[in-house]
Order: structure tokens, then C-alpha cells, then sequence
DNA sequence: CTGAAAGCGCTTACAG
DNA sequence: CTGAAAGCGCTTACAG
């Protein structure tokens, strides 16, 4: 391992000339500083990142905590997109990500406070909302630079990236209405999540402002699995009287709801219209291709990513809330081909 | 920040003491040891990870080198399952996971460069296994513990972690043979991937001991997006002669296989039968449900870490290579229902 | 069983 | 523009 002291040696200058060198220090000659720069290249120095962050008291470096039940995350194939975004972002402003998953409860506290307190990391991404989260409450009593992937009511000042999923579920209930459903129904995920709270809120405005009814047996609570929204088929196509076009809190909750309708003998979206959320890559390749609300999930991490940044770098927050537009994308399974129609 | 000296000085002892009682050092009496610790629970104590590991010279930490254009694996849906089984293993063994991304060639070389000379990680996890990697040789010749998911003819004592590749496409080729399929194609991915490579043998194999026809026209090479999979389609479908089974590379393409035949007017299994490789999650959502060789992601990544680790600790390899079971999951699309058949 | 001292590799006022 | 010195928070022979 070739050391600062090694350079200086070699050079004939103090550690300290090197050690400014390596950081672009001004008041540095140009020769001291091009010779020292030749030996640093023949030498092969590079610096040693522990001994800079000890005494810099930073590390460059970022934490990504993943959801305790970490499957349930993976599954979601948006996943991948999100980490693209942050990647890129943390990298281009010279960050490294940590990656980190708990198993337990206990565990994950126990972890972070390892890397919180243990100064492992400057700063932190959460990529879970649920109620009441001990760990949010932990890092914003600490005010340690925390940016959340969704939305928290019970702590204005943690940095938050969010879609506005109210407008979404409204505009994609609405794009069903506006292809002339009046009886819709909503596939939701665990009502514990904000995400499909807010959805629900969004569902139910526009039903509201349109006056078209709301049926609660239309509504089917679920996981963020293809499972649910197969189950959730079999139990809605059983009603007496069944809706004609479908929101559905996710895609892979989608495909399972087509695959559901498929064994049941539905056609979509002749018999079944659909919507669903988030745009993962294989939307398009359903059978039929689901329409979709893209809620911009590249952007989504990349800004988490550089609002945290710009928190830790400059100590003061400009907007604690940011709000990431969505838009919705229109399949074959929520509209009539022209073809079909004749 | 309560260091070290803080609790030295409240618990009446050296620092040297806290110090041993924090690494449960043997020759540490019992009272001392008790009492050290009430105080670090008191005051909060929490070990600076810097200062530890610059004179400890080991960072607990490993590095996940994701390949260049990191959209490419992002869109591989098996990347979330591997990242999964990589995390499970280390969290386990008390390591912490760097993600890496680097955007150009250089950038690569660059950044790990300054992950190992640095000092910031104890080892590097490689997805990538491109002939003639440069990264490889570097950390090759510097001896840095490294494993590869995937296969290197180059470097014999780089850790590697993969599947039989050829193998399992024999395998995969003889069920479509056994099904009676004469005419089989093969659509591949980038022939510079040794995976593509592996599993073309394992696929002309299959015909050669079965004494089937290989034509190079049943032969398509892409990427591994969907997309090529639906060009290929487009490409064999207008042959004068056509294959009535077809491996596909990934799941992802097959998707796209699908889609390309279902335009075209062609049923699946009926017109052509499909299997294909990874075994993500949605395989068994499309319409109709793909066959395909599982190749046991979540392992591949768990045995990468482990072997790994094991190396860093132990200073000696066992095995340089381990190979993780394949097996072929079966669905409709490569096989007739007994109810369509009657 | 415990402490004083040196050191890991770097940075940064302070002095010149 | 440059150097000597102190220090970041920890560990670990060495001595007792």
C-alpha cells in the first residue's frame, strides 16, 4: 500500500504538500504540484478512503435501507428502475450506496443505528412508509439526513419524494369513465400503505364527481402479488352485478388479474377494462398489454437521491416534499381497438 | 458523537479497556466488563466503523460491480432475486453491500480502482463475464478476493459461482425432442456472452446425439430484451421451412417471442412450442405460462457471497468454481393440455 | 487483568 | 507556497 508519507518522500516535500495536492489545495504551486502528481501516477497512490472520513467526518457514502420483508420489494419489478435512478444520481455526485436489508424488526433498528451512529453513512434512503415507523421517528429525532420514497404524515421535516397518487388513481378512474364504464371497481394493495390510501382517495373522487356509484364489494384489498389480483378476480366476477373497468394498484397485481379473467373466460378489455399503476417494463407484453399510470419511477430515486445530497451538503432543506409527475400510458386493455369496435 | 474516551473517562478505566471490552476480549474480568457496558448502553455508545477498519485494515464491506450499461441487467427481472440471495448470505456473515454502477469503460476501471486501492471493500462481487474483461485481469493480478457470477476461461483462480449452462440447454432441447419436436431453433442473446455460448453447445449437443437437423437459419442472435425476441419471430415465421420448437435464452425475450407469434396469427404451444431460461417470476403469468429452466438465482447470489467470504477469512479457496443446480420447470407453453389434445 | 504509548493514513489550523 | 505538529477514534503489542 503506497502511502501519502511514501509520496512524500519520493518527492521531497511534507505529507501535508501532498495530502493538498491530492485535494486541489490553491495555494499550491504549479511544479509542487505537477511532480508530486507524476509520482502519485508512477506510484500507483491511491487514497485511503477510512483514514480520509475519520477525519473529515464524512464518508461519501449513502445508505439504501430496503422494506423488512425484502421479497415483497423484489417482487415489485419497479425496483430495479428506482435503484437505476438513485445509481445514477449518487454516483455522478461521487456518493457510494450502501445496500442494506433487514430481516427482523429488531434487526433493521439495530442495523441502521450501526450505520447512523457508527457514522458509516452520511445519510439514508427509505424505500418503506409504513404508519408509525419506528425507524423514521429514530433518524428525525436525530436529525440525521433522511429522504423517504413516499409520503409520511407524521414528519413534516423528513425529506420526501412522492407521486401525487390521489390525482393518479383519479385520472385513471377517469380515463375509464371518459371510455363510458359507470360501474368500476378497485384491486388495492395492503390498506396500511399510503400509497393505497391515497389511491383509494383519487378512486373514489372521481366516482364522487361524476356521481357514479361507489359499492364497497368492488373494492378487494390485497397484497402486491400476481396472487391477489388472480383471487381477487374470482370473487369479483361472482357478484351479482360486476363492474365493467378495473383500477389495479399494480401491474403484477395486473397480470394476475388477466391471468384470473383468462381462466374464468373474459375477454379483455370486451368484457373487462383495466388500469393499473407503476409501468414496469412488461405491461406492454401482456396479453393484452395493460394501460398504465407511469409514475416516473427512474426520477422518483434519482431525485431522492439528490435532494439528500443537497441536504448533506448544504445543511438546510429548500422543499421537504417533492412531487414526481405521473402520466397515464393507454393499452389495448382499457380501450377498444378500432379494429375490434367495427 | 460519545467515543471510546468518553467512556473510559465515566467508567473510571483506560481506553485500551473499553476498547477490549467492546472486542469481548478474553483477559477482561468480568465486573470491569459488565460495568463498561452499562455505560456504552447509557451514553449511547456506537464504534466508528472508520476508525476500526484504518487500523484494522478490513472493512466488513464487499462491492457488487453491476456491468456497464447497467439498464441491460436492470431489465434482466432475475437482478432482484440474485441481489436478494448476495444480501441474504452477507448481512448473515456481518457484511455491508456497496452497489456499484459505473457508466463508461473507464469510469469502471476508475472506480473500482478506488474501491480496492482505496481500501473501501474487502472484496468484489462481479455480475459481468464479458471475454477479455480488463477488471478481471486487474483484480487478477492483484490478487484482490473477487467472484465472478458467471464463467471465465481466462482467469482459472478467480472465484467463479455459475450454472451448467450447457447442460441445461441439452436439457432444455431434449424436453422439447422427447415432445416430439424435430424441428427445433435457438434464440440467442449476445454471442460474445459466454452464458449465449454455453448454451448454444448445449443446444446443438442435443440435436447431434438425437441425430436432428441443425440449421443455421433456426438460429437467432439479440439482446436480452424483448424486442429481440419479437423480431426473431418476424424472421422465422417467414422461413420456407419453420421450427415447431424454439429455446429461447431468457424469459424476458421469450415474452417477447410470444407477443411477435401472437401478432402473427400463431398459437403457442399449438404452432410452436417454447422454453425458455431464468425462470422469473412473471413466466408463469404469461399468456400461456412459459416453460423455463430455472437456473436457481437466489443461490447463485447466496453462494457468491459465501464462497467470498469464506476467502477473505480463510485466505484460501477451496474451489474456485461451483456450479448451482438447474432445473426445468414445465408449462403449457411447451406442452399440450390433455384437455386441448382430445 | 489493565494501562501507556505508538500507530493506522489522512487533514488542517498555525506558523513562517 | 510549504512544513511540523496535533488529532480524527480506534487497536494492539509491550510491560507490569
Amino acid at each position: 500500500m503506497v502511502t501519502i508519507k511514501d509520496i512524500a518522500k519520493v518527492a521531497g516535500v511534507s505529507p501535508s504538500t501532498v495530502s493538498r495536492v491530492v485535494s486541489n489545495h490553491p495555494r499550491i504551486s504549479k511544479e509542487t504540484s505537477q511532480k508530486v502528481k507524476r509520482i502519485m501516477e508512477e506510484m500507483g497512490y491511491h487514497p485511503n478512503v477510512m483514514a480520509k472520513s475519520l477525519v473529515s467526518k464524512t464518508t461519501q457514502t449513502l445508505a439504501i435501507v430496503l422494506p423488512r420483508p425484502a421479497e415483497e420489494l423484489f417482487q415489485d419489478f419497479f425496483f430495479g428502475e428506482l435503484l437505476r435512478g438513485i445509481l445514477a444520481q449518487s454516483t455522478r455526485a461521487g456518493y457510494d450506496m450502501l445496500l442494506t436489508a433487514a430481516t427482523s424488526p429488531h434487526d433493521e433498528s439495530e442495523t441502521v443505528s450501526r450505520l447512523v451512529f457508527g457514522r458509516r453513512v452520511d445519510g439514508i434512503i427509505l424505500l418503506s412508509s409504513r404508519v408509525n415507523d419506528p425507524l423514521i421517528d429514530m433518524l428525525d429525532k436525530h436529525k440525521f439526513p433522511t429522504v423517504l420514497i413516499g409520503r409520511t404524515e407524521d414528519h413534516p421535516n423528513i425529506l420526501s419524494v412522492d407521486n401525487n397518487n390521489e390525482q393518479a388513481a383519479y385520472d385513471a378512474t377517469m380515463h375509464l369513465i371518459v371510455q363510458g364504464h359507470e360501474r368500476i371497481g378497485f384491486v388495492s394493495g395492503p390498506p396500511t400503505l399510503t400509497v393505497a390510501q391515497d389511491r383509494m382517495q383519487g378512486y373514489q373522487r372521481a366516482l364522487r364527481e361524476t356521481g357514479l356509484p361507489f359499492r364497497s364489494e368492488w373494492v378487494v384489498e390485497g397484497e402486491f402479488l400476481q396472487q391477489s389480483g388472480y383471487r381477487a378476480m374470482s370473487f369479483l366476477m361472482g357478484l351479482p352485478e360486476r363492474p365493467s373497468g378495473l383500477v389495479v394498484i399494480d401491474d403484477v397485481v395486473g397480470f394476475g388479474v388477466l391471468r384470473g379473467l383468462t381462466e374464468l373466460g373474459y375477454k379483455v378489455p370486451d368484457d373487462l377494462s383495466l388500469v393499473s399503476f407503476n409501468n414496469i417494463a412488461l405491461s406492454e407484453l401482456a396479453q393484452p398489454p395493460i394501460s398504465s399510470i407511469d409514475i416516473g419511477t427512474y426520477q422518483l430515486g434519482y431525485t431522492a437521491s439528490q435532494i439528500l445530497i443537497r441536504l448533506i451538503q448544504e445543511e438546510n432543506a429548500h422543499q421537504t416534499r417533492m412531487i414526481i409527475p405521473h402520466r397515464l400510458i393507454v393499452r389495448e386493455s382499457s380501450i377498444h381497438t378500432v379494429a375490434k369496435r367495427s
